[in-house]
DNA sequence: TATGAGGGTTCCAGTCAGGGGAAGGTCAAG
DNA sequence: CTTGACCTTCCCCTGACTGGAACCCTCATA
């Protein structure tokens, strides 16, 4: 397969594909006229990046899953281990996220929004409280 | 005051007020040996951002909110506006982050995290379901 | 007077995970 | 033979800083 067929097939983007190997995470073999030529381990590699990653793992993260994928005698402690530490961090930015949002919910409301000058928002953002 | 004395007060690291100027948001003075020299408005302004910041709003939201904090003349209704817009982009965020949270959630669920191998993250991550 | 500590300054490079686009090689169809 | 769709490498750009090097300024102390 050539890069655009596993492109389409994976739902990465060919600029991915090629960082991706770039950062030795998948190692296609290359046709004769240079053009890297995908297995369907390579396809299936990249499958398995794209779900990480869609999950939130960040490439380091992906990298210790595959090799955790690809070693046989593994302990699925370790996977976990590495996933619940994913899931704090997750669970952190949902709670930064939240707070902010309630604050800005908060200030939102109290904003008339017409064409006067008089606004709750920026008085908070001053200082002014 | 110099950098120091403003970094202090106003919480933000002194390269990030360092940046701040780069980028045009402050234009403190300077004195006869080179250094910064902040008045009480470049401290207030540094405040401003540094909440505008935490609320989650971009560099630029806070350049067009200190212009609305600095226009006399605004209407209320801009500054709404753009909040409105990022609570918008906050909300949709959250609902990814907890999207994730759900799935890994689940998946963390049913793995043993013992040390034998079968694993049901990496089975979903390799696309066995 | 030297010197050392603790400020300050500029500039360069790196972060993360790619995206945009230029310049050029390859291949199949018309 | 040319056109258009692919492919290649290469370099710069993103946001919002952060780290570090190399150098300058000021003051207190030995």
């Amino acid at each position: 397969m050539n890069i655009g067929d596993v492109s389409s097939r994976s739902g990465l983007p060919a600029k991915t594909i090629r960082y991706y190997e770039d950062i030795g995470l998948i190692k296609p073999h290359r046709s004769a006229n240079g053009y890297r030529c995908f297995a369907e381990t390579d396809l299936h590699k990249l499958a398995f990046l794209g779900r990480a990653r869609a999950l939130g793992f960040t490439i380091e993260d992906c990298r210790t899953l595959m090799a955790l994928y690809e070693d046989e005698s593994r302990a699925s402690a370790d996977v976990k281990q590495l996933a619940l530490e994913h899931l704090a961090k997750i669970e952190e930015k949902i709670a930064d996220l939240q707070a902010m949002r309630d604050t800005l919910g908060e200030l939102v409301k109290g904003c008339a929004g017409d064409s006067r000058p008089d606004c709750p928002i920026l008085k908070d953002l001053s200082g002014e409280v």
